[in-house]
DNA sequence: GCAAGGATGAGACTCCATCTCAATAAGTTA
DNA sequence: TAACTTATTGAGATGGAGTCTCATCCTTGC
């Protein structure tokens, strides 16, 4: 609060683009900030409880719109944030207890150019998640949890 | 229904399995097998009108670890299916008209194999969309569309 | 055929997310 | 500092997607 924390930099950001730094606003991306696991928007809804529910959905938005978080969808297809460190990076997904880890997969832009190239669609974009088992739940998985995972 | 058709073998393989071939079973399947394009279980479930919603659900998710259909994440999180040709594959979005296609990515394997050998995961599946603008939507998007894409 | 048990479907329900709109507060200007 | 403009908020309604329940039905194996 008194020497310049990371936020700072993200609220002076938000400022330069037009956008008002309000109470609400603030505490969201206070929270949110110097976070390292990973959260669902309703988890963050209730963390912060006298913020309005539309406010929490409505500034992750933002904030993922900004390029401050990135959505990460899980192995069940459900939705959760991770704080972003802005440089372009994947994350590799927990099955059991939806843990994530930023992964760099250095060699797949590459990969993705020789897709542009050999296809008429103008790529502009990419998602990958690379999905298996923290090594906390390694060793506990079932073999019907694996079965049905046909993520093509 | 005369000669064999790619549905008999689908079928096949899941009476094999111990599932009852029933009429609405049938007539998801039938309405699946042939189809190109993707689709949403809403849209499907609309089609097949007579059908209950539930069923359509159930059955998708059948398909789906049976490996019969995949699971398409379009650029908004929003979910569709396409039918699985089995070979592991990945998918080209459109961000505009959310069509697919197909897109084999050979060297991606090896990528992940790096991956897997420099985590403490057990990493099991991934997943890979491309997202972009299919060659109808070319030309037509703006630059609005293209901003908040930061799908790490 | 018949019996057994999986599958169906109408509708209620849950969960997640967005919308509405009147009230509020941030930032700006004087 | 006060007034003003406009974006933002929040309670609650609404929407959409998917699941659940449970009585009934139908496939399948015998």
């Amino acid at each position: 609060m008194t020497l310049l924390s990371p936020i700072d930099g993200l609220v002076d950001k938000l400022r330069d683009q037009g956008f008002k730094i309000t109470h609400p606003r603030y505490q969201v991306i206070e929270r949110v900030a110097d976070r390292d696991a990973n959260f669902t928007a309703e988890e963050l809804a209730a963390e912060l409880a006298p913020v309005g529910r539309a406010t929490v959905y409505r500034t992750i938005k933002l904030l993922v719109d900004q390029g401050l978080l990135c959505r990460v969808v899980l192995g069940d297809g459900s939705i959760c944030y991770r704080s972003s460190h802005l440089a372009h990076h994947h994350h590799l997904v927990c099955l059991s207890c939806g843990a994530t880890e930023d992964v760099h997969l250095s060699d797949v832009e590459a990969v993705i150019d020789r897709v542009r190239g050999a296809t008429s669609y103008e790529v502009v974009s990419h998602r990958i998640e690379v999905y298996g088992f923290c090594p906390r739940c390694k060793g506990f998985q079932s073999e019907a949890d694996i079965t049905h995972l046909h993520l093509h």
